[in-house]
DNA sequence: GAAAAACATTTTATGTTTAAAATATTCACA
DNA sequence: TGTGAATATTTTAAACATAAAATGTTTTTC
């Protein structure tokens, strides 16, 4: 390899893929970040909890809508595919932490809910859940969080409008 | 405990019941905005190049070491398991474009590069990938980059510091 | 009112991911 | 040395993920 005509080389184009780079550097440290966080809460959940992480997003959805939810509204809230809850569904069902009920006037969907069980089940998990993410990201300073918040809703934003 | 305890009990806990709810709030806006660039990435690169996410990580983390990395160097830093990079490399030594060689000195470990055609491969999937995520995160001011970088840093200590 | 389109879900086939066990090699050290 | 701890990798089993096909239900349309 020759070094005199690589040095050449990025010199000439450093200030158009500066930006460029910047932005692969910004994406590499965000997947990393959020991994981390990903996986240490994967980890404390199913050490405390004997649980994975989708079954714990599918509780949660639940328990943010005690009227129940569809499998398709599940699957669009959990960002999934549909066979992948039915999946889930399954299991959490012959655990008894949910119900699945027909829907009165339409018979192709179910309607989801916690049961009595899995309400309490899922309270227990969501302190603890509560107080981890808080580990992970509770130290940052009001600015720094409203600054990720508003960030983030940019790149939303952005990502949204180029989708296909 | 009388009710005037009961009530700066309350305060107090209302006050770090807000920033946890801030941090959940937080979480779950950083999860679904890097998993929905993550998502994009992952389509376009099996639409236009017929690969893997994770198959153009390992190609990419060779493609910055020239001289190898080994098998064990590859799941750290991918940040995967061991048998992940395993089931990865059986397959691109199956299309050429990974070699793996023992190490001279230590029979236990490989040597893993890019071949020639992976060199020549990866350089046309790298010029694409940055484009994309020059898409996805190249619309932000140098501030709100900067911003970023600078409050994921912030994270990825802290969290860096609880992990057991 | 019947055929066609759209909808909601499950099933199937295939592949990815992880943790943990198994295999093999090297190192530390008494 | 030789025994045990540490290292590097592969294999295995279970969970998760997706796309596509299959099933059954509702709505549209002519």
């Amino acid at each position: 390899m020759d070094s005199a005509s690589d040095q050449a080389g990025l010199d000439h184009e450093s200030r158009l893929e500066q930006g460029d780079h910047q932005a692969v550097r910004l994406w590499l440290r965000l997947l990393t970040c959020t991994n981390l966080v990903e996986r240490h809460l994967r980890n404390r959940l199913r050490k405390e909890f004997d649980i994975t992480l989708p079954r714990f997003d599918f509780m949660a959805q639940l328990a943010r809508e005690p009227k129940g939810l569809t499998m398709g509204d599940l699957s669009q809230r959990m960002m999934v595919s549909g066979g992948n809850v039915s999946g889930i569904a399954v299991q959490l069902e012959g655990e008894g932490l949910i119900s699945r009920e027909p829907v009165p006037g339409n018979r192709r969907a179910f309607c989801v809910t916690l049961t009595q069980a899995g309400q309490k089940r899922f309270a227990e998990m969501a302190e603890a859940h509560e107080a981890w993410v808080t580990e992970c990201l509770g130290n940052l300073s009001g600015t720094e969080t409203e600054q990720m918040m508003s960030v983030l809703k940019h790149i939303k934003h952005d990502v949204s409008r180029i989708e296909p």
